[in-house]
DNA sequence: CGGCGTGTTGACCCGAATCAAGACCGGTGG
DNA sequence: CCACCGGTCTTGATTCGGGTCAACACGCCG
């Protein structure tokens, strides 16, 4: 079985002027001016480790843009067979569906601190500021090529090529200004990664190791992962083992 | 191998007003008066089954609304495995991505007639009609929701689990107005349905073979299937076998 | 009628799941 | 400080579902 978590959150007003997220988050597009009528329609939630911010049937009411932090997208059969839908952090957002109520639930991984809007007073904006709802058009059409890519990896890729595709995803996706190049910290577990690659955490645990033993990376502590030879983890990935 | 087919097609001036498929298209929305700029704006296209309404790498310049007919959305690694990625007929739009180039090849499966915009045009638009840009979000937003429909589908379903819910996804599909109810037209081949849940053809076959033996359904000349027990199916999609 | 693309079925094999044991690591309390 | 404990990770042995290989059936078209 899987931990559900408790739902909650506290909640504070946002000011989106402040917001060190800026740059990668729905807004980042607008100029200062748009500002307040954002900040009027927008508030900050923050979760500790463990706790739901939604969860599947819940009625799709709010949209999210994560501020700093990490979070888990998963969705459970009735038998508990599990599937993680991403993992996301500074500058993603989530909680968009076309449909009534989710159909995923978003656990954090870490303290959390979210920016939440409403959806409907999301429309009323939209519609005032035309450039916010292209950005946000925009991030939805990417999470679209995002998720294109993960059905190719789980439906025609082995295990090997799985876990190195989903090593050099989240490589790509450090920011530029970055503490440590080289290297991803993975603040999920080896079972998260086997549920969003399709896989058991026994063969996620295996395929790292190959990949240790050939030198194509190393591991401190099972969730910092050094990339030894980029070059040879993208051909893993790629299926040119 | 997997054959490309030819790019091209016939051109000719659209009609909206007149449009059959008005009411399942993107521009399903707008008053009649907004049709005259959508006109301008848009063309039809025609293809022979087997061409390539576009191919992996080309510019994605264009996005597309199925007016009438079927196409198969696949993508193509360097050694040949193949994921299907989506079937699409009459009021489906596709080639919408965040990215410059399509990800994905877009070939008829049939003779097929599909309205063309050039995405920058569309931009203008979206800014004069907000309702427009409304109702493109939300059918990209409806894309995302199938894509992690099928991420679970493949990511954790066994074989029969993954026919069955490809089953009850055509069935759910098909419009109310239906000449054949409790009936499936699949225009694609095994092959096609295997590349697009992961699977082999043969295992698909088999898979097909067992839900006749069990009375869950039937089949005439391989692509016409009769839903006997609509109940069973769903609980076999869902793992209550 | 013959040929080819597509679909079905069977025999066998292999990669990942399952089952099981032990190692590691962080946190807690004596 | 160290002993203990629970959760996580690694590694090995075995099993099994679906892939692979192969033969044949079907249906359509020339």
């Amino acid at each position: 079985m899987v931990s559900i978590g408790v739902r909650g959150g506290g909640y504070s007003q946002a000011t989106c002027l402040s917001c060190p997220a800026r740059p990668r988050m729905l807004c980042a597009g607008l100029d200062d001016e748009f500002l307040p009528a954002l900040n009027a329609i927008s508030s900050k939630v923050t979760l500790e480790k463990g706790e739901n911010l939604f969860i599947e049937g819940d009625r799709s009411t709010y949209v999210y843009n994560v501020i700093e932090g990490f979070l888990r997208l998963s969705r459970l059969g009735q038998d508990g067979r599990r599937q993680v839908l991403g993992f996301l952090t500074t500058g993603d957002y989530l909680g968009h569906t076309s449909r009534s109520e989710y159909t995923l639930s978003a656990e954090a991984l870490s303290d959390l601190k979210v920016c939440r809007f409403r959806r409907e007073d999301l429309q009323g904006l939209l519609s005032t500021y035309p450039r916010f709802e292209r950005q946000f058009h925009h991030m939805t059409a990417g999470l679209l090529d995002d998720m294109l890519d993960l059905v190719f990896t789980i439906g025609r890729k082995n295990a090997l090529e799985r876990v190195a595709s989903f090593l050099v995803y989240q490589m790509d996706r450090k920011s530029v200004s970055d503490t440590m190049p080289g290297s991803i910290w993975l603040p999920m577990t080896r079972a998260d990664i086997a549920d969003f690659l399709g896989l058991t955490l026994e063969t996620v645990s295996r395929a790292f190791s190959r990949m240790k033993k050939n030198g194509v990376i190393s591991i401190d502590h099972a969730h910092t992962i050094n990339i030894l030879d980029r070059g040879r983890l993208i051909d893993l990935s790629e299926g040119n083992g």
